[in-house]
RNA sequence: GCCGCCAUCGUCUAACGGUUAGGACGCCAGAUUCUCAAUCUGGUAAUCGGGGUUCGAUUCCCCGUGGCGGUACCA
């Protein structure tokens, strides 16, 4: 059998996005389940369209989430280049020899009369008006400088077939195939000559991209024919959704790849998330880490229609990969990404005591940054909050001073379950006490919110002295 | 206009002719409970429409409808 090969073949116009990252992976599945190679492969064809800086961008976002491309620009290859702007010699080559072969012909219409003639006709496709051009007069014209493109003669009255992995077996009528640019008049080869001349001479197995080329796939089957080229294994891929319907793109809300990273997503997350929309392995199963995908991925189980991107269920995968990290971890992760605590120089064992109680409350470790600053500067209480809704001032009282008058003497601060049984031990030590009547004034003495982690948790992050402080000035208060 | 693709709960999806149409997210309710979370339990909700084929269609075929994509010297 031969190597599969797969590449990533984005231009350069841009920022890559979630909706983009799924054609990635699943290209990147396929080769990585196989053994096979992952390319990456800059189309820069359309000068107009090239955005300064955007594939350092994408490498970054790569890197972020561990896709590792076996070539590229940046990891060299026996097949380099691997920037279509440095390969021009190579297409014009292959497109002479179409010219040669009678599967091509040079085009001296200017584009202002193709405009004109596309207004004017019922049929949007070109009059095929150079076709019958002689070749030699052509060339010579082209030599004495005369701007002209060479288009692909395609055969009428026939029946072209794609083979694709997702859609089966696709037909196009040769009728409503228009004579495609491949050479345009700058010396760049239009994407349809450039995409089957590197994907044949890097070798490529299966062709992945997006389904929006499953139409013009029939001119790349008719290319690979003129050039007596094997066929590769075509895979088109769904489109990720935005919520109109219509394809995600940076227009449509589609946020830059990295930014997943700044919000505080995980990669697992985002790519287990992403993955399977559009794909599963048929079991129910919903978390699946990179090697139970690589294991069980399978092209044929690929969904054909695209899927509305839902930050939800992104939140919810988040929420379980973010449980898995301990505390020391989620820590420096937060850091990573720049934390509004920086400034405050607490010890990383305090701040790792915060992260403990407050991770349950989190979607992403960027809401770190949201998160209670009852632990950085004395709450300012209510008077009227420090009594349970089902109790009374004196009962608070009376519990407060147990509180403040144990704490000292307790031993066990180890864990918040420690200090559970601290103040469990106050409720049971009394008759008159429910729950209620001891720990919600402890709780909103120490943080002076409505809501917040358990009174036990807050002590246990306060310390000792800072919690008695808080409590005896909540007496003070209410006294 | 023409060409192509697609169509199951609100969303992501399972069911390769026979299921009470399954799971997940969300939502709702209950349990827990000192608040907010977390957790656990339960519930809500779908086969686009019409014809065929078949003993039997979510599933196969045809016709509609709808959505998306293509129709560039853009990718």
């Amino acid at each position: 059998m031969k190597k599969v090969r797969a590449r990533f073949a984005p231009s350069p116009t841009g920022n890559l996005h979630i909706g983009n990252l799924r054609s990635v992976l699943y290209g990147y599945l396929l080769a990585k389940s196989k053994q096979g190679d992952f390319i990456l492969r800059i189309e820069d064809t359309d000068q107009t369209r090239y955005v300064e800086g955007s594939i350092d961008m994408m490498l970054e976002g790569f890197d972020w989430l561990g896709v590792r491309f076996d070539e590229g620009p940046r990891e060299g290859g026996e097949f380099s280049p691997y920037i279509q702007s440095e390969r021009l010699e190579i297409y014009k080559k292959y497109a002479d020899e179409l010219i040669n072969k009678g599967w091509a012909y040079y085009c001296f219409c200017s584009q202002d009369e193709l405009k004109e003639e596309r207004i004017k006709g019922d049929q949007l496709m070109y009059s095929g008006k150079c076709r019958a051009l002689d070749v030699e007069e052509s060339k010579k014209r082209v030599t004495n400088g005369e701007k002209a493109v060479i288009r692909l003669k395609v055969p009428k009255g026939r029946e072209v077939v794609v083979n694709d992995v997702v859609y089966g077996d696709v037909k196009f009528d040769t009728n409503f195939i228009d004579d495609q640019v491949l050479m345009k008049s700058d010396g760049f080869p239009t994407y349809h000559l450039a995409v089957v001349v590197d994907d044949h001479l890097m070798e490529i197995s299966h062709v992945t991209r997006s389904n929006e080329w499953l139409p013009s796939s029939g001119k790349h089957v008719l290319l690979y024919e003129a050039f007596g080229w094997e066929l590769p294994t075509f895979v088109h891929l769904s489109p990720v959704l935005a919520d109109d319907g219509k394809k995600l793109s940076k227009r449509k809300g589609a946020l830059p790849l990295i930014e997943y990273k700044k919000l505080g997503y995980l990669p697992q997350a985002v790519i287990n998330y992403i993955v399977l929309t559009g794909w599963n392995a048929g079991d129910n199963v919903e978390v699946m880490s990179w090697e139970e995908m690589l294991d069980k991925f399978d092209v044929s189980r690929l969904q054909k229609k695209g899927s509305t991107y839902n930050v939800e269920k992104l939140n919810w995968y988040n929420k379980i990969y973010l449980s898995n990290l301990s505390a020391d971890e989620l820590l420096s992760r937060y850091l990573e990404i720049g934390s509004n605590w920086n400034v405050l120089n607490l010890d990383k064992e305090h701040l790792k005591k915060i992260i403990e109680v407050e991770r349950s409350r989190i979607i992403t470790i960027k809401d770190l940054d949201e998160m209670g600053k009852y632990y950085f500067e004395e709450p300012e209480l209510e008077v009227e909050k420090i009594v349970f809704k089902k109790s009374t001032k004196e009962i608070t009282l009376d519990a407060l001073h147990l509180v403040l008058k144990g704490i000292d003497n307790w031993e066990k601060w180890d864990k918040p379950e420690d200090l559970f049984e601290f103040l469990k031990s106050i409720v049971n030590g009394n008759d008159h006490f429910s729950n209620g009547d001891v720990f919600w004034p402890v709780r909103y003495a120490l943080s002076g919110a409505d809501q917040s982690p358990s009174p036990n948790e807050l002590m246990w992050v306060l310390g000792r002295e800072k919690s008695g402080m808080r409590i005896k000035q909540a007496i003070e208060l209410l006294s």
